[in-house]
DNA sequence: TTCGTGGGGCGACCTTCGAT
DNA sequence: ATCGAAGGTCGCCCCACGAA
C-alpha cells in the first residue's frame, strides 16, 4: 500500500487495487484461519486510509463510511468484500472439504478427533474446551452452509431423522420441534434406517400438517443397499466444486436495492460516468481540489 | 467439578480530525 | 460552527484455561 506505484494511482485505481490484489493477499490468510476481529478491524482501517487518502501514514478520514464502500453496487456501495464476511466464505470451504475431499490429512483427523468417525455430527457437536480456537469457530460457523449440504438417502443408516439435512424441509429439529423439548418419542440418534422396521415407518401419528408431510415424503422414500451420501447444492444447483463468491453472496445478508443503481453503473457493475456520480448521489460531494487529490478530471 | 483469571468481542460514549 | 467518519476507552458478557 505504501509503494510509490500505489501513491501515483487514481481514486479508480486505488479501489481496483484493493479489490484485486489486497484482497488476494488476504484470501491466502483468511482460507486458513478465522481471523481475529481485531486483525479484520486493522486490514479495513488500512484499505480505508488507502483509498481515501493514498498515503497510509496519514490520518485517516473518509467521505464515505467504510460499512456504505463494501457493500455490493446494487445496495449503494462500491463492491469491496467485507473481509469479516469474506473469511467466513473462506473457512466454511474447509467444512465443505470435510464433507467432499476425504484424501486430505485433515479431514481425516477432523473426522476421527472432532467428529467421532460420523459427519453427521458436524451439525450436534457444540463447541467444547476440548478443542482449539480454531475447531469452535468452524462448528460454530458449520450451520451457515447447514443448507447446501444435501444427504442423498440410500441405505438409511448413517442418515441422521432430527439433525442431517435429508428432506427439502431441511432441518427437522426446527421444522418439526420448533425449540420444544419433546421429541415425539423419536431418539435424538435415530437413523432413517432404525426408523424402517419390517416396510414400515416408526413414526408417532400425525398430529400437526408438518408431521404429515413428513409422513408423505417418507412414503416416497425406498431404501436400498446403497450407502447414502453427500451431494453440494447452493441455490437449487448441485456442484462438484467450492465456490467462494457464491457462498460469499449467499451469507451476505442482502439489503436494499437502491434506485440510482443501472443509472451509476450498467448491469455489469463498469462505471457509467466518473466515480464522482457516486460521490454526488450519496450526497458527498467534495470540493474541487480534493477532487484532483483524487486524480480525477473535474470537468468531467 | 468448581472457581478465579485473563482475553476477545461488542456496544456505548466521547474525542479527534478533515471538509465544508 | 457544523457534520460525519474514524479511533480510543470503558464496561459488560462470554469463554478458555489452569489450579485446587
Amino acid at each position: 500500500l505504501s509503494s510509490w506505484s500505489a501513491k501515483s494511482l487514481s481514486f479508480a485505481g486505488r479501489l481496483l487495487l484493493i479489490k484485486t490484489v489486497i484482497t488476494g493477499i488476504t484470501t491466502f490468510w483468511c482460507s486458513t484461519f478465522i481471523l481475529p476481529q481485531a486483525c479484520v478491524k486493522r486490514i479495513n482501517s488500512l484499505c480505508g486510509v488507502f483509498l481515501w487518502q493514498g498515503n497510509i501514514e496519514q490520518h485517516h478520514t473518509a467521505r464515505v463510511s467504510w460499512e456504505v464502500v463494501t457493500k455490493p453496487k446494487r445496495e449503494g456501495g462500491l463492491g469491496i468484500k467485507n473481509l469479516s464476511i469474506w473469511n467466513k466464505a473462506c473457512c466454511l470451504k474447509l467444512i465443505w472439504l470435510l464433507f467432499f475431499q476425504s484424501g486430505s490429512v485433515w479431514v481425516a483427523w477432523f473426522k476421527t478427533e472432532v467428529l467421532n468417525g460420523n459427519l453427521s455430527n458436524l451439525w450436534i457437536t457444540p463447541p467444547n474446551r476440548r478443542y482449539s480456537w480454531q475447531v469452535n469457530k468452524l462448528l460454530k460457523l458449520s450451520s451457515e452452509i447447514f443448507s447446501c449440504v444435501k444427504l442423498r438417502v440410500q441405505n438409511g443408516q448413517s442418515c441422521l431423522f432430527w439433525s442431517d439435512n435429508w428432506s427439502p424441509y431441511g432441518s427437522l429439529r426446527s421444522y418439526l420441534l420448533d425449540g420444544s423439548a419433546s421429541t415425539l418419542g423419536i431418539p435424538d440418534h435415530a437413523t432413517l434406517a432404525t426408523l424402517h422396521i419390517n416396510n414400515n415407518w416408526m413414526l408417532p401419528p400425525a398430529r400437526s400438517e408438518r408431521l404429515v408431510n413428513i409422513h408423505a415424503l417418507l412414503t416416497t422414500i425406498n431404501l436400498n443397499e446403497i450407502e447414502d451420501y453427500y451431494e453440494w447444492e447452493v441455490d437449487g444447483k448441485v456442484s462438484d466444486t467450492y465456490s467462494m463468491g457464491k457462498i460469499y453472496e449467499k451469507i451476505c445478508l442482502a439489503g436494499a436495492s437502491v434506485p440510482w443503481c443501472e443509472s451509476v453503473w450498467n448491469k455489469a457493475g463498469i462505471p457509467r460516468h466518473s466515480f464522482l456520480t457516486w460521490l454526488f448521489v450519496l450526497n458527498r460531494c467534495p470540493t474541487r481540489d480534493r477532487i484532483r487529490g483524487w486524480g480525477f478530471q473535474t470537468d468531467t
